[in-house]
DNA sequence: TTTGTCGGTTCATTATTTGAACCATTGGTT
DNA sequence: AACCAATGGTTCAAATAATGAACCGACAAA
């Protein structure tokens, strides 16, 4: 009786990752909607096995970076993120930097603003400022995942990624959140095109469905893309007049950002047209 | 030429860690004084082989936990700890209960109050908070470390940490940051007893040499101690009515807090006496 | 030019990780 | 109560992945 290929790489996961990067990928799984996962379900998300997991889980609790639930079962994130993020806020204080960008950006448009960064193939909300203007805001949940397909950042970024990786997004499955989002690849392609011509993404309705948000990508010091500033408004409320101070707003903080980061925009990124 | 044990476990690096545990053990050099670290150094400071930390330092840079600088030579924490430490703060609020906790400590006894969490062996400060009321205040630096044997913090921790870790802490190197820091492990072990029974731990100048402290430990829902609350107030501005007065509200703050993270004071802990 | 560093790479040796099977418990169902 | 299917945790031979000395090429100082 032949034991073909029993469980190989159930949810995707690369076999060629080391032991640590296998550890890391388990800190993936937690998320707002579950914070707290057990052993079994844990190796489960992740394919690995049991043991296997538990020992990696075992390592990483040592180091503080998980930890066992009150009730003593399950695991969650642990206290020593907290220290390694205070640290890096002191060395790098971009969420201090983007706090006071978005604020200012916010304040300006009355609308709400937000920055994604990216993180390996990931794009993750970081903060975001809401305008105390309107009674009706976009409201924004953080450490949330954003798609890159259907949202302005995600657009913003992904025009400026290596193709290598534009390809793996599109070969993905492509979520279709409301009737307008874009799922064909095609017609994505085209839409980076734009964003590549003038230097800023828009999504209308492709994430949730009343919502038009503009962004701009964010640079490092090598050009390469970490993330995206974006400003989120209700669709009621826009006027080619609030689209012009948007566009206009956004990319004055957001290249401004770029270079309190020690960032520089790429070789012939999109100057300001009379457009806008 | 006999090259006798060349580089054996340098800086006390137990040799029996999982791969995983050296990885993140790398993270652990990074400090605000040290902020950026080139390979080689890294390699150095934590004894492990070049190749070893360099192939650890990929799988933690493809992680998001570490990234390169901008020159591209050396190493610093990456933007992926902030996503943790979001989701983190999302699942359990720390941070800011103990800010609520921290600024109302304050308040009461006009001085600052600091909060420091445990984590392995180590214990580091988490956040604090000053009064506004004096000119002159005790200053503190966030995710410092605080060494156990000279700090009310270390002290009230360590009372309660299993015997096997305070022989660990009182065998290492004890260093006397002051002139009336506690070095004598007899004398340690005294001060550690005087804290189980009292439940407070005071250190007067053996952190820095004007400084008076008071120090409360935090528990877990386990019983087992997490870290500890603390206020430190100028030697000048001490008496026995402040002194009262920060160890009260100590209590009160400190026992308030452990019960808002869902944790328990072990079964006996030190009742409020009328001493107090 | 020489010398010493740096970040990064190689590859044979070896020690570590791995996973199926196995506990002891727990909680729900009959 | 008896049963069942989960759970978190443990074991050990087999196999894989981590290791480290030596080696690059590049750069800087002497």
């Amino acid at each position: 009786m032949r034991r073909c290929l029993q469980n190989r790489t159930q949810t995707g996961e690369d076999p060629r990752m080391g032991t640590v990067a296998k550890a890391l990928s388990l800190l993936d799984h937690f998320s707002r909607a579950r914070s707290e996962i057990g052993l079994s379900d844990l190796a489960r998300l992740s394919g690995l096995n049991k043991a296997t997991t538990y020992r990696l889980l075992s390592e990483l609790q040592q180091g503080g970076f998980v930890e066992q639930t009150g009730s003593g079962r399950e695991y969650r994130l642990g206290p020593a993120v907290l220290r390694l993020a205070a640290l890096r806020e002191a060395s790098v204080p971009l969420r201090d930097m983007a706090a006071q960008s978005l604020q200012s950006l916010s304040d300006a448009t009355q609308e709400t603003a937000h920055l994604s960064l990216l993180q390996g193939d990931r794009l993750s909300m970081l903060t975001y400022a809401y305008s105390p203007r309107h009674g009706t805001r976009v409201t924004m949940e953080d450490a949330q995942i954003l798609t890159f397909h259907a949202t302005s950042s995600g657009l913003a970024v992904l025009a400026f990624c290596p193709p290598d990786m534009i390809d793996r997004v599109l070969q993905g499955p492509l979520e279709k959140r409301t009737e307008d989002t874009l799922t064909d690849p095609a017609a994505i392609r085209a839409a980076l095109d734009e964003v590549r011509r003038t230097g800023i993404a828009e999504s209308l309705g492709g994430f949730e469905k009343d919502v038009h948000s503009h962004a701009m990508p964010l640079f490092d010091a090598q050009t390469r893309v970490i993330g995206a500033m974006a400003v989120a408004a209700p669709v009621a409320r826009m006027t080619p007049d609030l689209k012009s101070l948007i566009r206009r707003e956004l990319r004055h903080h957001a290249t401004g950002l770029t270079r309190a980061l020690g960032g520089f925009l790429p070789d012939g990124f999109a100057v300001p047209t009379a457009a806008d």
